[in-house]
DNA sequence: AAGATGCCCAACCGCTATGTC
DNA sequence: AGACATAGCGGTTGGGCATCT
């Protein structure tokens, strides 16, 4: 794939964050031409990245029917019961959950969903009365042993919205409305596309 | 007020699977 | 059959931002 080492007479390779001026190219690309051999499409498009940066950039974000924005409870539940019966294999996952990416579910779970395993880890030394009456004050985020419980029939009982991540999630939302939005590109690749 | 710490997420890396010649 | 190219996947990292002390 990427594994020949750049030859003296190659372009450079642009890596980090990519720029709109380099997101509008590649949707730009793709509207007229689609989805190629991504090698060819970053050559032919112009973009100084890698036909693997390109892919990722467009599945990952670009994409038109990308969602953004919260993970749904009913999303939060669908991804947990997933995981129970797959574990880490989000693309698998991600198929089940329209618009969303793997990468997307990944660091969801391993930012909000791990986090609260370990604290569960850590409470399950409490006695189960104690935690049930924490769990249904939605005071304290610690469930019972949340591997036990995993399956999804025993989350019934389980408050998700008891998860402190939403000051993670509102900032989230916050950060992504700072950005352009997926519309303005797209209403701009219109506007621009040939 | 400012430095330290923690969290989130986009992007990269390395590996495997699959397709093509 | 096997060598090579490409796609896809999962793990990891680094930067930016928010919160804490």
């Amino acid at each position: 794939m990427d594994k020949k080492p750049c030859k003296s007479q190659d372009v450079e390779v642009r890596k980090g964050p990519w720029t709109m001026e380099e997101d509008l190219i590649l949707i730009n690309y793709i509207a007229n031409h689609g989805e190629g051999v991504w090698n060819s499409l970053a050559k032919a498009a112009g973009l100084k990245r890698t036909g693997k940066s390109c892919r990722l950039r467009w599945l990952n974000y670009l994409r038109p029917d990308v969602r953004r924005g919260n993970i749904t409870s009913e999303e939060q539940l669908l991804i947990m019961e997933l995981h129970a019966k797959w574990g880490n294999r989000w693309s698998k996952i991600a198929k089940h959950l329209p618009g969303r990416t793997d990468n997307e579910i990944k660091n969801y779970w391993r930012t909000r969903i791990q986090k609260h395993i370990k604290q569960a880890e850590v409470c399950s030394s409490q006695s189960h009365s104690e935690l049930l009456e924490q769990a249904s004050t939605s005071q304290v985020p610690c469930n019972t042993d949340m591997r036990e419980t995993y399956p999804p029939s025993s989350f019934n009982h389980f408050n998700m919205e008891a998860f402190p991540g939403q000051s993670a999630m509102s900032m989230a939302v916050e950060s992504y409305e700072n950005y352009w939005s997926m519309e303005d590109l797209w209403s701009m690749q219109l506007l621009t596309g040939d």
